[in-house]
DNA sequence: GTACTTGCAAATACTTTGCAGGTAT
DNA sequence: ATACCTGCAAAGTATTTGCAAGTAC
């Protein structure tokens, strides 16, 4: 499981990453998928993400520092990501201002894609 | 109820609303909150926050323009507000790039909140 | 044997829906 | 009367926990 988290890259709901692991023939049980992912967010290694789909995402923490935020189609639900410095570089500065300990962020964009947004006649 | 949320500054769970509702006096049931508040974000008038506490959170969206983002504290969730006009900037560039049209975004920090980190010795 | 991990099922938490009773028109 | 809104209780979904069985030492 942990292999199957590290060869993502980009976030994963419980239940796909359940489907995923049965899919591929291991008979495993919806809660080691959560027990797992509890403790890989806890150790660090996994970042929990809410998109606001009414369910917890999580994404591998890439150790090359690779970093991204997630854009949500309001319509079709697709997730994307995205990466930006300067969006890093303001988040940077807002967290030294605010008396925290800043240990993540999360931004995410809501709207409507490309596909989803066509105005009729495009397609 | 519609009065109730215009005088929050801030986010509240839905628990909150329907808790400080029933205090006033207000005998009003937690599914009447739930329809009011999906009606008030389908209009617009609300946005839905997910800070990672597992449930939802709902914030009057201000006529006036005035719109900042969260700081959650990991240790003892509380939730503060914060804004940041360069982090905005920053955001409108990225949402200008992506294609998408973005209608909402969303800013969570998380991290521990200057009690939560007061090293030892400091309280 | 003990200690640890696992899958299943039951429990919990948050949210939504169905429905009967109430109000306004 | 019809149309609409409400509270309560039941249903639904996502997540967590208890426990018995399996594996490693």
């Amino acid at each position: 499981m942990v292999e199957l988290l590290g060869e993502q890259d980009c976030c994963l709901s419980a239940q796909e990453i359940f489907d995923r692991l049965r899919t591929s023939g291991r008979r495993v049980g919806i809660a080691s998928v959560y027990r797992a992912l509890e403790q890989l967010s806890r150790e660090g290694h996994l970042q929990r993400i809410e998109v606001g789909d009414g369910s917890s995402r999580f994404e591998p923490l890439h150790a090359d520092g690779g970093h991204h935020h997630h854009l949500v189609c309001a319509d079709c639900g697709k997730v994307e990501a995205f990466e930006d410095d300067d969006l890093e570089r303001a988040l940077r500065r807002v967290e030294g201002r605010t008396g925290y300990s800043v240990a993540a962020h999360d931004v995410v964009l809501r709207g409507a894609c490309e596909e989803c947004s066509a105005p009729t006649g495009t397609r």
